[in-house]
DNA sequence: CTGAAAGCGCTAACAA
DNA sequence: TTGTTAGCGCTTTCAG
């Protein structure tokens, strides 16, 4: 157990295998230009001596870490889960690690996770913006290639990959009405960020452009959490007799949904935003718009990949499809 | 826009300041020999230069990042989602990075991103092992602490944070037991999984204890996934006629409830192992045992930092505790 | 095909 | 209090 006190460090293998430094590391980096015999006998020094190269020296000459750098709201969010690990596998791929952090929404926490990322150089950051200014950002990052993911970053010009929003909710909205639903109601977070301010933006839009009026009370843009989503529901139940619900964001259906369930009001119709687990396996299924995180995050990593390769090119927008999922729920007349 | 080709670099600010290198850095590290007014100097430069210290020079010189490596089976999965989210926290505090890394239960995966993180000298790692032997792991882990989180690996020699899958399972057994149910159908995972042939175990020692006969034709060891849970569960309920079942996985749970659901059978009774969401949406709520990935996370991270503190102690296993969720479906007597 | 030597950006002995 | 001088482990000109 006392064997190896000191790190094995390629100079050691060169020495252990009377080779030059520079030779050891050719071999390392597959160098075609080694003797097959010499390459042999240093490959075989390697394993003998249980050799591991030290990544952070590599990255210190090529002054660029093979490391993708991910700032999402939450890891444990489902939908963010689901996007750390497309991301995850984009990055496998291309023999990259990747670096997470959550901001909860945090302004200073963001800030800190990005510094903390450049200061790792890493190849480049994939961010899920928060605070509102970001001249900041635009400041810094200079040299390393950000792609803003799920929503804009004001201040900052960055290429950016989202979904649309302001589309989805309205085709979402249109389906109701289409099944001959006049009283929608809107449960959804603040319009402060962005994405919100778009759904909200497109239940807006599809009404008007059905002649429907919209009724104050119907709509509640102040649900950030379940908790909040679940009172906002039974407030409307009783108070709006809305015959559909239009559920603006996954955090929110998971109020909604057992709300409706508890006041057993399930024949009011419902399409979610943002698709989630046992979805499927109520009764009745909720129809949702599905934001395939999969989706966001392959399209982030292809972005990425090609601002590597044209890192002058202008910041572009790549809008990733968005499909809905009919299960029953949205499909109920009222 | 083409003023900053170059990177700053703590040379340049020192020379920027008039000062020399070693001050530069001094006043980097917040060493407290530096005169208020050089400090200031140097600082003001820093923010014009907008300098960004280099962390991988920094970790090289130090030997070690500040880096926690994490390798879980699947990012996207609940239960290690939280686990990420709860070790990102717990890092946090320490002002360090997480690396993730997912084995999507491929042991060759397993051992890539383990040995690309231990080469990125990360300070220590957390790993959910998947392959059956270990021994690599122990040999070359040997400078870099190594936690195992969920289950023990085979021929390693190392710290453990897990559950008592045994008892955890005996007791959710035992509760339907008490219920009245005799005929307790088991749907989980192939026993291969350690943690399933523990949890397999603890269904076998309640039955016994409590003097019931094991029937083979209601034990289905053999759900790696939602759908095989389901049709497990179809059979199961037109075959067997079990009045209870034990679903002894979230993953299996995914696939029970909703064909539970679907053949209108809630009034089977039912305790799953691990929560999810919409479990209490449901009707009837779905009864589980909590497998806390937040206190896993933690307790892990904790085991890490003691670790640090104490290289040399012997190898410790530290039980998370885990508790009963009734919702109700569990409660049902037979 | 192989080797000697110069750094990548930073920290840490050792002086001054 | 500050500066000089070596390296951390590796890659990479530039010669042999």
């Amino acid at each position: 157990m006392a064997t190896d006190a000191k790190t094995v460090i390629l100079r050691d293998v060169a020495q252990s295998a009377g080779v030059s430094l520079r030779t050891a590391s050719r071999v390392l980096n597959q160098d075609p230009n080694v003797a097959e015999e010499t390459r042999r006998r240093v490959l075989l020094v390697m394993e003998q001596l249980s050799y591991t190269p030290d990544a952070m020296a590599r990255s210190l000459r090529a002054g660029k870490d093979a490391t993708i750098g991910l700032v999402v709201e939450s890891v444990a969010d489902p939908f963010f889960a689901e996007l750390v690990a497309s991301v995850e596998s984009a990055a496998d791929r291309d023999d990259r690690s990747v670096l997470i952090g959550s901001t909860h929404q945090d302004p200073d926490r963001e800030r800190l996770l990005v510094e903390q990322m450049l200061q790792r150089r890493v190849s480049g950051l994939l961010l899920v913006p928060t605070s509102n200014d970001h001249t900041w950002l635009d400041r810094i990052a200079s040299s390393t290639p950000v792609v803003l993911v799920d929503r804009p970053a004001p201040g900052m010009r960055a290429d950016l990959v989202r979904v649309d929003d302001k589309a989805a909710t309205a085709a979402a909205t249109t389906h109701l009405i289409e099944q001959g639903h006049r009283k929608i109601a809107y449960v959804g977070d603040f319009p402060t960020v962005s994405t919100s301010a778009d759904r909200l933006d497109g239940f807006h839009a599809a009404m008007a452009s059905h002649g429907l009026e919209l009724v104050d009370s119907l709509v509640r843009a102040n649900c950030p959490t379940p908790e909040s989503a679940a009172a906002a529901t039974r407030d409307l139940v009783s108070t709006g007799e809305p015959t559909a619900i239009l559920s603006a964001a996954t955090r929110c259906s998971l109020g909604v949904v057992p709300a409706l369930h508890a006041l057993r009001r399930t024949d009011i119709a419902l399409v979610g935003f943002g698709d989630f687990a046992m979805a499927d396996a109520l009764e009745p299924g909720v129809t949702v718009i599905d934001h395939s995180a999969q989706a966001v995050g392959a399209a982030a990593m292809t972005r990425l990949a090609a601002r590597f390769a044209q890192p002058d090119s202008p910041p572009d927008v790549t809008y990733v499809p968005v499909h809905m999922i009919e299960r029953g729920s949205g499909e109920q007349r009222p």
